[in-house]
DNA sequence: GTGGTCTAGACCACC
DNA sequence: GTGGTCTAGACCACA
């Protein structure tokens, strides 16, 4: 588990681990059911307050990325359940997106390029 | 100039208006080179400090999708030179949406589709 | 008298004005002793207020680059009697451009370099 | 951290400690890394509200020489990728100081003696 | 009339 | 503790 925090950025850092273990865990990094490792640990391997591993770990939680075992500690959550919460996310998000392309000059065909490349990798 | 304001919202006030702003031009409803209502009106108007309203302009301009002209307050502005920089933000912002529907059940073809439909609208 | 005017740059347009009117003596396109265009005619031409002209002309004039001739209207003034005055200006406004070089990595002869070519122009 | 402000001045207070942050950074009284003030100290040393410094940092922030660090507040950040945009600002500001120069008498090298002064001191 | 600057307070999110 | 956001006023420069 190989964190890269940027302390500088305006997103919280919370959010930022949030960010990238839902992004090990689409590109395969982290399977279905894997442990993820204990908030003490991840904590002092990125030099940051447990505090704020916690968070992280509540805000997955939530979301239903995470499911905290009493045997294993943190485990993380793959598939479904979530599709219809995902997919007003995904809207309101990408309507911005897209929004901010068009009036950029980036067409349709270079934007849906880009979603399906952000989607393979 | 019709603005949506969520007070109880974590995103800032001048971030949704600035978001708002942006999304308009995208549907047509400001052309470019329109002019903008002024901080003053869009402040009253929403019921809000000249000062955040301000901030959000700023930040427009900061982006280069607004231009205040000395003389007559401020104005959209669409297209050109923003390309490069738009694409990269999208990169990174599609790469984390995009992984967010993949451990969620959501199909590639679903998730294009909702793209393709942001686009559109 | 050509004046290329930006309405969206942070500068005064009457600045601008000015700023140009001193570039163009510079550069020997207005000779010491040259009659100036009518603040009406500089003021249509470029399509802005003849206040703003004005405003230009009075702060040439406190500065001394213009001497309003009864006869013949505003009159460019070139040279001397100046020169404490602007070494002190130049010693004031070098100061900070000279630190944001040196921390931005621009070597004393790079620095220079462009000094020297910025009066040779 | 001893600022020097003027009230009286038509440049912007924000701007007085932009300046003066920059030209301390260059002079090596801060370095590189260095942490800076907090806003608040800041402040209420100079006795002016906490919001005008705070723009102040973000001007800093936005021009890339000022990191603020979440865990630690605002950090002082030399060198490195400015160059360019640097120099683009040298050529424009150092063409109108020449221009000044060289029609109210001073010559090119009492221009270049002043120049090399600057970047030394 | 416009935007830009500044004040003196307050509250919140983050760490 | 930090920076970030917001308010309700005020004043000024510009055009």
């Amino acid at each position: 588990m190989i964190l890269e925090l940027d302390f500088a950025s305006s997103v919280p850092i919370y959010q930022q681990i949030r960010n990238q273990i839902v992004q090990a865990a689409a590109e395969g990094l982290l399977a279905d059911g894997e442990r993820l490792p204990t908030v003490r640990a991840l904590a002092s391997e990125a030099g940051i307050n447990t505090m704020t591993v916690h968070k992280a770990y509540q805000l997955l939680k939530q979301e239903g990325y995470l499911v905290t075992d009493r045997r294993n500690g943190a485990v993380i959550r793959c598939a479904e359940g979530r599709e219809q919460a995902v997919k007003r996310k995904l809207q309101k998000e990408l309507g911005l997106l897209a929004a901010e392309a068009k009036i950029s000059g980036v067409s349709r065909e270079e934007f849906l390029e880009l979603c399906g490349a952000a989607y393979e990798e």
